[in-house]
DNA sequence: CTGAAAGCGCTAACAT
DNA sequence: ATGTTAGCGCTTTCAG
């Protein structure tokens, strides 16, 4: 009974329990057309050598990896890392495997060598998990870049024969925006993304879209533009107060510049609601835990990353199965108003603990 | 020239170029011994076709597959999610793929089927991302799980024979505690993670050995734990209050509490630094951006990341190379301190805006 | 019900 | 310098 350095093999269980590969195979696979007294011996073998079936040789003779590729840039921030999250839960559960492959910037432009890694793994689809940023999504014209590989995107501009599925920012711009006004706010600012991101650009359209519906008159100074960090979220607020001194509520593109215009507020001696009113964007855990507490719009990555998944593997099977394809659609979930302390002006019983989560 | 279906695979390269697939192979490996005129040819052909090796199939035969896997819990959280990015990148910067797998609970101890997973996927190392929580190291006593693949663990007690890399985090807490002293504050209490984790314990230990070496006693009601949300922070702190009325500091296990606390200390209308001088742990981007901002301990979660990922390539090239195996160690990474606002009871030149990072 | 042969895409070892 | 043979670990025909 030599057992090999490395592992148990097909071949291992096959020679001990007696009977050829096949039948192993056939055991191992749950397949009806064997003994049960084959099968009783040939399971106690497997179990004895502890043999397990190689997913990759698998992999290689079915052409179907049950493993997913996923891109994604700036893990480091919270928010391609909650999306991230969800897609490995979602993944997990759906049974497949994940191959991650950071990218180093959000506008790469050379997604060559990434398709040609997910693809020389034989990976069954791609999820683009990369926010749409500047030009990075020149490359789809390219019809180098091979369709054959089914690929869902995350967080862009839905378009024609592609799958997408994104949460609403547009909406969600205009939910923040709409609810200041029903405060009682009317000069209300915006602090935005950068505007190369497709994301920033949806917010900052909902603010003015909803401003002008409502007959007040949007103009450059009432909006100044950050990165996402905090940091810049301190310098824009202050340029804000500069340009816009009249200004009476701001809408904040994510919660982390938020929280530096809710510090930057509370230095100048300025009360919150009272004073100003603040809407963030996210819903980061901690959001609930700033002072006052952030109103903020509520996306829902979990949910993003399982209908991403859901679709994709739908695209999958399908593309097997040689059945119909897919008609490839774009989905763009609704986000949600999350409101706390920093945009309640009117109700007088106020949750200032923050905690409502 | 018949155009398969799928995609061109070395066969169809070599009856293109009318070689062999010996010395496509050649070619694609860059061997010295082809003739520079077949070399180019099938150059060409490999070109115009967009042929691309299989790295499934090199690695089963190579027995090799440029692929770690890593195994993390909690991606949600910052902590992981931060420990994973490191790990992206420089698993990426080694030219490694990386297989991602995320278990639902920290305190897993069916670990079994992870390690198949990874393992049929012929992974060549494995890095145990999740924190050491409760039992879930036990599964280590198994002799049961092979250790012929090689296995990297990130945040847990070193211990002999296994590679861990880690932070130190006993000499966090003392790093917080001792500055505390330095500035005067003598009553000094801590919010604690779940005591099932090693970090929290770790950090803990640090508070406690300061206080006592510094001739302070150290009671229960001096601490409370939390769960690292900021959530529990909030009641922690509330708690340690009643407790301990004559507290003037708090160490804060993570910065996520640590904003929470802050919040509800200036709910209570206390000063921060000069009544109450708070330290958390982490140095999360938003810290600096507390209100005050936080005196925090830093992590560099990246470093960490490199450092595993360099111990287990040296592993790994090691045992393949039939080279005397790698001496496997411990290596705990030193922290240090960023002194922000929160803690700064002495200076009178105070950076109150945040933003130093 | 079971086995033999062929082959997934590639490379190592041996020819020539 | 190039081709042939064998085989990585498995599954899919196709025969019995």
């Amino acid at each position: 009974m030599r057992q090999k350095t490395v592992r148990a093999n097909i071949k291992d269980v096959a020679s001990v329990a007696g009977v050829s590969t096949q039948t192993v195979s056939r055991v191992v696979n749950e397949r009806p057309d064997v003994a049960p007294e084959t099968r009783k011996r040939v399971k106690e073998v497997i179990e004895q050598v502890g043999y397990r079936p190689s997913e990759l040789a698998r992999s290689l003779i079915s052409q179907r990896s049950y493993t997913l590729g996923v891109v994604i840039a700036g893990l480091k921030y919270i928010g391609p890392s909650a999306a991230l999250s969800g897609i490995a839960s979602a993944v997990e559960e759906a049974g497949y495997s994940l191959l991650l492959k950071e990218i180093p910037h959000f506008d790469t432009n050379s997604i060559e060598p990434i398709f040609q890694a997910l693809r020389s793994r034989h990976v069954d689809g791609i999820i683009w998990a990369v926010s749409e940023v500047g030009e990075n999504r020149s490359w789809m014209k390219d019809s180098q870049i091979d369709s054959e590989i089914p690929l869902v995107f995350l967080t862009m501009e839905p378009q024609k024969n592609v799958t997408v599925v994104s949460i609403n920012n547009y909406l969600g711009g205009r939910l923040a925006v709409t609810h200041l006004l029903e405060q009682g706010y009317r000069q209300i600012g915006h602090i935005s993304g950068p505007l190369e991101w497709w994301e920033a650009r949806q917010r900052m359209k909902g603010w003015k879209d909803v401003l002008t519906e409502a007959g007040i008159l949007v103009e450059d100074r009432q909006w100044a533009a950050g990165n996402w960090s905090s940091a810049s979220g301190a310098l824009a607020v202050e340029k804000l107060f500069d340009q816009y001194p009249e200004m009476d509520a701001i809408f904040v593109a994510n919660d982390q510049m938020a929280l530096s215009a809710l510090q930057v507020i509370n230095q100048k001696g300025l009360k919150i609601p009272e004073d100003i009113g603040v809407v963030g964007f996210d819903n980061i855990p901690e959001s609930a835990f700033f002072w006052p507490s952030l109103t903020t719009v509520k996306q829902d990555q979990y949910h993003v990353a399982k209908v991403a998944v859901e679709e994709m593997i739908k695209i999958i099977e399908s593309s097997r199965g040689g059945l119909v394809p897919v008609q490839l659609k774009s989905i763009l979930l609704e986000p949600s108003l999350v409101v706390r302390c920093s945009s309640m002006r009117f109700e007088t019983i106020k949750n200032k603990g923050g905690g409502q989560l």
